[in-house]
DNA sequence: GCGCATACTTACCCTTCCGTCAGTACCTGA
DNA sequence: TCAGGTACTGACGGAAGGGTAAGTATGCGC
């Protein structure tokens, strides 16, 4: 492993994975339940939405919180890390969504 | 194949790939030949630079210009969506740079 | 005592991504 | 004539990432 290159190397590494954007998307708006976040991310599956959350709590971007109750209750939100995050992530939403026809066009397979 | 689910979903996709965020660094500050790339970016191979250059060329990110002298000079370059990416993604870079120790910290391997 | 809801966990497999390495084509200068 | 510089190209294999499907624990209501 080598060092960061610069910060959008480190940056890149955090939101790597197939789902991590769209998580710290839908966690933009407060917390949410595990189940809520599943309905929410269509596609994704029960195993691949832990593990990319495992992951992103790791990194302090996101924070787990259980409920002792029955049935349980897991609260995923946005650390400060997770919410400044975001914030430079919108940027890179803005200009997504401006050549979105240009870039679904262009788009292999 | 499901369409973009925003517009992080689809600049995602198109930053997508071990080298390309490096390889849009490497050309902010103008146009480079194949081999100057091949030196600035360390590590990258001969097949993995060609590769991910075609892609970002596919996409319209990066120009691609060849002088037919030899021995063989090709240039790239970014185009204005290229520059216009590369913008949006300051915001990043800086959100990395300024968490760069916390995150060489969480990193895993 | 049985199904249901929630939030996981695990085993297995397959595809994609990436790295290694060898080879191509062209002209130049020694 | 032969090494050298430049910009590729392609075969092969391993590692990493992601998908499928089945199973776990807990208590509640019927």
């Amino acid at each position: 492993m080598r060092a960061y290159t610069c910060g959008l190397d480190a940056a890149a590494d955090v939101i790597g994975g197939k789902w991590k954007p769209r998580i710290l998307w839908a966690l933009h708006h407060g917390p949410m339940r595990f189940g809520e976040l599943r309905r929410e991310i269509s596609g994704v599956t029960e195993k691949m939405l832990i593990q990319q959350l495992r992951e992103l709590e790791s990194r302090d971007i996101v924070h787990r919180e259980v409920f002792h109750q029955v049935p349980p209750k897991v609260e995923y939100s946005l650390t400060e890390l997770g919410r400044s995050l975001n914030e430079a992530l919108i940027p890179l939403d803005t200009w997504g969504s401006e050549h979105l026809t240009e870039l679904e066009a262009s788009r292999v397979r």
